[in-house]
DNA sequence: GGTAATTAGTTCTAACGCGAACTATTATAG
DNA sequence: CTATAATAGTTCGCGTTAGAACTAATTACC
C-alpha cells in the first residue's frame, strides 16, 4: 500500500508550494504585475534580453502562455520585441528603459519580504531541504520520463 | 543582502513542486479527468459528499473556481448536487456511482504511480523533508498574515 | 420580530496554462 | 539543388485561477 508513504509527503509539498505562492503573489501584486509578469521581468533584468525560447525555458512557461504574457508587457511599455539578427525564426525579448526601472524597484524588496520566512529555518535545515527537494524533484522527472517514453 | 539565503531554496521548491505536477499530471489526464476535477473526485472519495465549502477549504479551490469544475463534473454524470437539509444557503456535492466506481479504478493506481520517486527517498529523509517543509509553511503564512495585517 | 451583518454559491472579468494546429524560417538529406 | 524535416512564434480551444460584485438564505442585534 502506497498510500503512507506517499500521501503525508506529497500533502506537505503541496501545502508549503501553495503557502509560498500565496505570500509571494501577494507582495508582487503590490507592484502591478501579476506573478507570471513579474517572473518574466526578474528573468530578463541583468541581461541584454533573450529569445522567447530561452525565456521560456527559463520560467517554465511554455511557448503558448508566454506570448500573451510578453504581449501584456509590451502593451505596457515594460519589454520590446526585436528580430534575431541571426535567426529569422526567432524574436529576441528585452526590458525596456522602464522595465528596466520596474526591475530595480522591484526585485530586492521582493526578496527582503520573503527572506524572514525562510532564515527561520536554521541554516542546515534549508541546506537539507534544499538537498532533499533536489533528490525527489530529481525522481519525479524520471517518473514523468518512464511515463512519456511508455505510450 | 537576502538574495543569497533565498534564492536557492525557491528554486529548488519551485522546480521540485513543478515536477511533481507534471508528473502527476500528465499521469491524471490518462484518466480523463483534469487535476483540479481528479482533486474533487479524490476528497469526495469514501464520503457521504460535503458542502461546496467545506470541499474548497479541503482542496484549496476558491469558490469561483469551484463552481465551474463541479459544473463540469456534474455534466459528465460523476458528482451530483443536492440541497442541505440543514442550510438553505448550502448545496452538497456528492460522487453518483459512476463518480465512486471511476474513484475506485483511479485514485490507488496514482499513487502507486508516483509512489517510486517517494521511495527512492530514504525513509529519514522523507521525514525530514515533511518536517522542514512544514516549517517553510508555518513561517510563509505569518508573512502573509503580516502583509494583510498592514494593508 | 425586524433591520443589519454574515455566509453560501453563482456570475463576471482578466489573465494563465497546456496542447494542438498553423505559418514562416532554417537545417538536413539525397 | 530540392524535397523534407525540424524549429520559433502565434493562434486557438478548453479549462483553471483569483477576486469582486451579486443573490439568496441565515444569524445577530436591539
Amino acid at each position: 500500500m502506497s498510500r503512507a508513504i506517499v500521501v503525508p509527503v506529497i500533502r506537505e509539498l503541496a501545502r508549503c508550494y501553495q503557502a509560498f505562492q500565496r505570500a509571494s503573489d501577494a507582495h508582487i501584486r503590490l507592484s502591478g504585475l501579476t506573478p507570471p509578469q513579474f517572473d518574466i521581468v526578474v528573468t530578463l533584468g541583468n541581461t541584454d534580453g533573450m529569445t522567447f525560447k530561452e525565456l521560456g525555458s527559463r520560467t517554465l512557461i511554455t511557448k503558448g502562455t508566454l506570448t500573451g504574457v510578453v504581449d501584456r508587457l509590451e502593451a505596457r511599455g515594460l519589454v520590446a520585441r526585436a528580430a534575431s539578427p541571426t535567426d529569422g525564426r526567432s524574436t529576441l525579448v528585452k526590458l525596456t528603459p522602464e522595465g528596466e526601472r520596474l526591475f530595480q524597484r522591484v526585485f530586492e524588496p521582493h526578496l527582503a519580504f520573503l527572506a524572514p520566512a525562510f532564515e527561520s529555518l536554521p541554516e542546515c535545515g534549508r541546506k537539507e531541504l534544499e538537498k532533499r527537494l533536489r533528490q525527489l524533484r530529481l525522481a519525479l522527472e524520471r517518473r514523468s520520463h518512464e511515463l512519456a517514453g511508455q505510450e
